[in-house]
DNA sequence: CTTGTAGTTGACGATTTAGTCAACAACTCT
DNA sequence: AGAGTTGTTGACTAAATCGTCAACTACAAG
């Protein structure tokens, strides 16, 4: 009952948006009302702050876009190799896209935001944490159906885990900051051989 | 001649400091300012700008600080893998006292000034660019020296050290959105496992 | 149609921040 | 000591930004 808006999503789009493209600190409420047509009353019916808004941002970027993704990427009727070679590729093909379509390479909005501000603003660093975390099991799974099916040597696969996300999330920093798509390039394949996959090259 | 000062010092270390410990955008003139007490007209007399004392700063702790450990820790008198091994356990023992002095793992300030306002600010950009290519090339020569002995397999020297970059990035990313040097624990292991070294336990 | 609820608006005061400037102070060199 | 240069100061303006609010609007349900 009352007035349906779409307002609070519009604030939730261009928040994340914004703080993608330019920076948290950078970002002010000012810009993400005017961007999504809102006036600052209306922010401040829906949010307490940018704090607040950045955090329900990045929750809902997470479930509604980039959690149904990693679900098909990752999905387990996908050879567990085949799911982390295709992810790196695809990460690679986004990333170039985005380039198209901003102008830039954008890497990864939570990773950048969370470490812009991890010392400032524990609510948004505990949100980014709990998000970097679930990421961190895709991989962990896929790696752990890997080595189960054999494909993969044993070991420490939370380990490996982290290393491969660690791999991901630096290669994408250096892209954004190099402002070059071509650095995530060969990335599936160094991902593979980092696991230590022996690469036999697989015809089309 | 005229009046001796080490206000531009000043003015240099207290703003690495702060945009370290906090970020670039959070990071006021005035907070720089009174940090190094100094007041805000001596400011703009020695620069015309945040951006621009952030390009000098990020140059000034590369060229003081940082070159000389690394040149250091890479130096051509220490076994290659061990330089690797050595940087990468150094790195965990870094950030281990900063946490302790800080209170928060701050990981890499040119990473993340980089990351934050690569798409903001051209000069800083290239800046930060500039020295974390020139940070790869350490990894690359050491990668080159180990391969040249036999102690790595032959292989894209630069490839590899873009990779190994990455993961130090990466990782250094991880620990600071986390809070958690641990998360660097066993990444000089981690690192000789990318790089294919078989893991012969070396004993102290 | 009325009523209650959810959402909207624009104008406002308070604060913070950037950036300027003219007068002043301290030092060096001759 | 005098002159020239370098660095310092505090007070100032202008602009940006935050956060608030009372009045207003649009819709749903009865």
């Amino acid at each position: 009952m009352g007035r349906p808006s779409d307002a609070k999503e519009r604030l939730l789009e261009a928040a994340l948006e914004l703080i993608w493209e330019r920076s948290y600190g950078v970002v002010t409420i000012d810009a993400i009302c005017e961007k999504a047509g809102v006036k600052k009353g209306s922010f401040y019916y829906f949010f307490e702050s940018k704090s607040a808004l950045s955090v329900a941002a990045l929750e809902a970027n997470w479930v509604q876009n980039i959690k149904v993704k990693w679900d098909g990427m990752f999905s387990a009727s996908i050879p567990p190799l085949d799911r982390i070679r295709n992810f790196f590729q695809s990460t690679y093909e986004n990333q170039l896209l985005v380039k198209k379509e901003y102008g830039c390479v954008l890497g990864c909005p939570c990773f950048s935001v969370g470490s812009e501000i991890s010392t400032q603003d524990e609510t948004i660093r505990i949100k980014v944490q709990e998000i970097l975390q679930n990421q961190i099991c895709y991989f962990e799974s896929a790696i752990r159906d890997a080595q189960a099916e054999g494909s993969l040597p044993a070991g420490d696969a939370a380990a490996k885990a982290r290393c491969l996300f660690a791999l991901f999330e630096g290669s994408l920093g250096q892209a954004r900051i190099q402002n070059d798509p071509e650095i995530l390039r060969g990335l599936a394949q160094t991902a593979l051989d980092l696991l230590g996959v022996r690469s036999a090259v697989s015809a089309a």
